[in-house]
Parts: structure tokens; sequence; C-alpha cells
RNA sequence: CGGGGAGUGGCGCAGGCCGGUAGCGCAUUCGCUUUGGGAGCGAAGGGUCGCAGGUUCAAAUCCUGUCUCCCCGACCA
């Protein structure tokens, strides 16, 4: 068998590049950083985007759309932010091309008057319309989440994990009271979560970020992180509470039922294609990417196996009503009837591309009245009986989508432990994982932990019982343990 | 953006040091035989060797520049 996916212990990037190619989720692009998301890839990301719109839309949000375009000026208006933002932001200065002898170039007589910044995001263009929107305590609060691409000028890129232009969702809120605007951060950290671990089958660690890592213009920055199978953390998405930064740098205020006019408070919240990255690093083995059901675009398989044109019909035809018994409980099923394959050729290819459950169907199985059942998350096959045959699948891929999750979230806690002294920590740090330890509160340790060991505080828990200690670093007093990885 | 590696039919590679007009495997097309883990035989099609300059009678090969990808580092979702 012509073994086209590098094994994961041998070189784990070139099995994350092998993975996405195989399973035609993306290529590169011809321009340095960016990508083109293939049909496979495109369809798991409309089903990501399915399930989190629907959870937005229940929990209040609204959809909108903002443009790509930002007037120079607005950046500049939130000093954190702008600082933040200002090393990777793709300029539009001209809005013309002439030809030149067989080629273009730029018309320099086209020259903008004020320079156009393609979004990184768009807390900026979202705040001047919210100005505009926004009086009277009766308009707040403002929901909203717009599905858009941005632009960030990254140096060094990898698919779906870092782009330069990337897919995502960002939710922009305002709020008239801090605690109604922090409620909505968290109830959006915990949609997330959810998604992660419920869609996903990802299990994640949520909490907030110090602020070094924390959202430019934020005051407070929640997140998810996952931990990928080579002991690397992955941040996973994001929730941003922003106070009243971008109230105050757009000039957002609201007149209160006391008469009095405030700013408003704000959120931002967002996850990208990133995720399709922490999927493939969370699921997927040496035979190519492994699929949770509840995201996978096909999740069942059929291959026909047969010898010739009767067997061919006979096959067919015994499969032909179990699909549509399928299909009638709602699941998604393929048949794959190409001709011009054999079928170790379409297992190989549908296991590379994650399918979660093949079914084979050969003359064998019509005379004995039964199924050939492949699992692609264990690699399992078993023989089962064609009568409840649907039911059977349709429970098995309940069944799947429970055990990835375990199986994740045994491997999470596997790598996850508590080190007290930093001795300890820098030895245990070179095995990766999640390491729980007690942190001074400092800008200065933290600096010096990553200079020292590559690992980050990936997030303070949030409802962690405080739980007083000595930092491992300097022996100051420490309220809580925090949690550190090296991460992507 | 710094260090290292690489770009040759769709994919994976050889050729390069020693310049002479491009080859192998897989894939593709057609035919026949096959089909329960990446099929066999026969025939056919497909590449201005990443791009741009230069040296030369002649460049995939030598020189210069540039773009893209991978790995490591600094920076970030």
């Amino acid at each position: 068998m012509a073994k086209r996916i590098t094994n994961r212990k041998d070189d784990y990037s070139q099995w994350y590049l092998d993975v996405v190619k195989e399973a035609k989720l993306a290529d590169h692009s011809p321009v340095r950083g960016s990508m083109v998301i293939r049909p496979n890839g495109f369809a798991l990301w409309e089903n990501m985007k399915g399930a989190l719109d629907q959870m937005f839309k229940d929990t209040g949000h609204e959809n909108a759309y903002f443009p790509l375009f930002i007037p120079k000026s607005f950046l500049s208006k939130e000093a954190q932010h702008v600082e933040g933002f200002a090393k990777e932001c793709a300029v539009v200065t001209h809005s013309r091309l002439k030809s030149v002898d067989g080629g273009v170039e730029v018309d320099p007589e086209s020259k903008l008057e004020e320079e156009l910044i393609v979004r990184p995001t768009s807390e900026t263009i979202i705040w001047d319309s919210y100005r505009n929107w926004i009086q009277s305590y009766r308009d707040l609060p403002i929901l909203i989440n717009q599905w858009a691409n941005v632009v960030r000028w990254e140096m060094r890129t990898r698919l779906f994990l870092r782009t330069m232009e990337f897919l995502w969702q960002e939710g922009h809120t305002a709020h008239s009271s801090e605690k109604e605007a922090v409620e909505e951060t968290r109830r959006m950290l915990d949609v997330y979560k959810t998604f992660a671990q419920d869609f996903m089958a990802m299990p994640v660690k949520t909490g907030v970020k110090t602020a070094s890592e924390r959202f430019a213009g934020a005051v407070d920055t929640y997140c998810i992180e996952a931990m990928m199978q080579d002991g690397k953390a992955l941040q996973a998405g994001t929730s941003h509470f922003l106070g009243q930064n971008f109230a105050k740098a757009f000039d957002v205020k609201f007149q209160d039922t006391d008469g009095e006019h405030k700013y408003v408070w704000a959120t931002s919240w967002g996850v990208s294609t990133r995720l399709i990255g922490g999927l493939i690093m969370t699921h997927s083995d040496d035979q190519g990417l492994v699929l949770p059901p509840k995201l996978a675009p096909t999740q069942v398989v059929v291959v026909p196996i047969y010898r010739n044109d009767d067997q061919r019909t006979e096959v067919l035809d015994y499969a032909n009503p179990l699909i549509k018994e399928l299909k009638d409980k709602g699941v998604s099923v393929k048949l794959d009837d190409r001709e011009n394959q054999q079928p170790g050729y379409k297992f190989a290819e549908h296991e590379a591309a994650g399918i979660p459950l093949r079914v084979a169907v050969g003359p064998r199985d019509v005379k004995n009245g039964n199924l050939e059942l492949a699992r692609r998350d264990t690699l399992d096959k078993n023989i089962i009986s064609k009568d409840g045959a649907a039911e059977h699948i349709s429970d098995l891929l309940e069944t799947i989508q429970t055990d990835l999750f375990n199986a994740a979230q045994e491997r999470t806690e596997n790598v996850t432990r508590d080190v007290e002294s930093y001795d300890h920590f820098k030895e245990q740090i070179e095995d990766g994982g999640f390491i729980y330890a007690h942190w001074d509160g400092t800008d200065e340790t933290e600096a010096k932990i990553k200079e020292e060991t590559k690992a980050t505080i990936r997030l303070i828990p949030i409802n962690g019982e405080s739980e007083p200690g000595k930092c491992m670093v300097t022996g100051k007093e420490s309220v809580q343990k925090v949690l550190f990885a090296r991460s992507y």
C-alpha cells in the first residue's frame, strides 16, 4: 500500500501537512501565507459555522456585515488597539492599475487621499456605526455577529493554524452596564466551550489571559485552550470584555434611565478557521483525518463490492433501501459507486478524508443479510445484520462522537499535571502538555519563564478554587496556580 | 524578518558537480481482464525544468535577482 501520510511520530508538522493535502482540505495559494480552502475543507467549515450560528441566534444575536476596508484614521483611535495591530496590517494605497507593455503597474496618479486598512478585526469600523445607533438605554444591548474574512500580515504561516487571510466570526456587543457586558463575555466563552466539546469533541480549558496575552484594547480576554496530540496548546477561541475603551475612543454614549449620559460597555468574541487546525490535531491519525460525526460533511460512506454487472445490481438493490433509511434519519450518507476505483482504494481514500463510518456491501453480505461496518476512529471492522442497521448506524455515530471526546479528554488529562518547583517545571515542560504552577502575577516573571522555557501562561483559571502558594520562580505569594504550555 | 532546506508533466522524484534540447514511478485517457484493503496487461496523451535577467554556438544544468513552500528562531488568533 502506498503510504502517503507521514507518521506522526516521525515528523508531526509534515504529518499535519500531509493530512490537509490527502483529505483535500486546502492548498497553498500563490500568495505567501494564504490558502485555497477546497470543497472538503469548506464543507467542514460550513458545518461548524452552521452550528455556531445557531448557538449565537439562540443567545439573542443577529448577523450583520461591516466593510472590509477601514479608514486608516479609525485604527489609531484606541491606543492599545493600534499598537497591537499596527505591525500586521495590509494597506490599500492606490485604486488603479495601468497597462505597461504587456503587463500592468500601479498607476501613481490613483493614490488615495486617505489610505484604507484591510480589516485585521472590525472593532473600529463597527463602533463607528454604533455611535450612530445608540442614543438611549432603550437602544441597548446591541448583540451583533458577523461572518467575515480578515487579514493579518503574518510572518510565519501554517495552513488553517495561521494564515494571512482567514475566515472567522466576530461578535460585537454593546451594553448599558459593566455587569451585563461581563456576563455576555462569559456567556460567549461558554458557547465556545460547548461548541468545542459537543461538536468538535475537542476538550478545552477555559480561563482568562494574562496582560501580555490579552487582546489589544481589551480589559480582559477569556479563552478556550485545547491540547494538541504533540503536546502543544492551541488557543481555539477568545471572548473579550472591552470595558469602555472603544466607547471612549469612538465617543459612544447613551442616556441612562437616570438621565445621565454614560459610555457604553462592550464585548467582542471570535473563532476562526484555525479551529479546523485544532480539529485535525485533536483526532486525526496516521491514516489521515478523523472527523467527529456531528461536523463531518459525510457521516457514512457506502462502498459496494461486486465482480460483474449482475452482482453490481444485486448489491446496489440491497444497499439502496438502507441508504434511504439513513437519509430519512437525517444521516448524511454517500454511495461511492465509482467503477474506476477498487474497493481497497476507496477505503483508503475515505479514511484519509475522515468519514466517520464506512459500510461495505458485497455479494457475501447480500447472501447472509449482513453489512460490514468500519469505524474511522478505532479502525474496527464489524459484521452486522442488515435488520435494524440504520438504527444501529445512527446510534454508532453518537457513540463515535462521545468516544472521540473521551479519548481526547483522556489524552489531555494525561498530559496535564501540577508542578511546584521551577527546576521540575523546566524538566517537565520538555515533554509538552499542560502544567499548573504558581506564578507571582508579574509580567517580569512571565517573560522570564517564556524566555527560558518557551512556555507561556495559557490562562488563569476563573472558577478555580483559590489555592494559595508560592511562585515557582520568585517564591512570592500566589493565590492560585495558572496553566502553562508551549503553544501554537 | 534572521538561519537552514526545497521548487523539474496532476503528485512524488532522478538528472545538475562535468552545459548538447528531459526521464522514472504513481495518476490521467482508450481497450480487455479484474473488484471483500491502495488491481493486471497493452496502447496513448501531458513538462518552454518556479519566475526574470545574464554568460554561451547551445542552459533544467553555470551566474545574479526574485517569488513560493517546509523546518528552526523573533512576533501573533
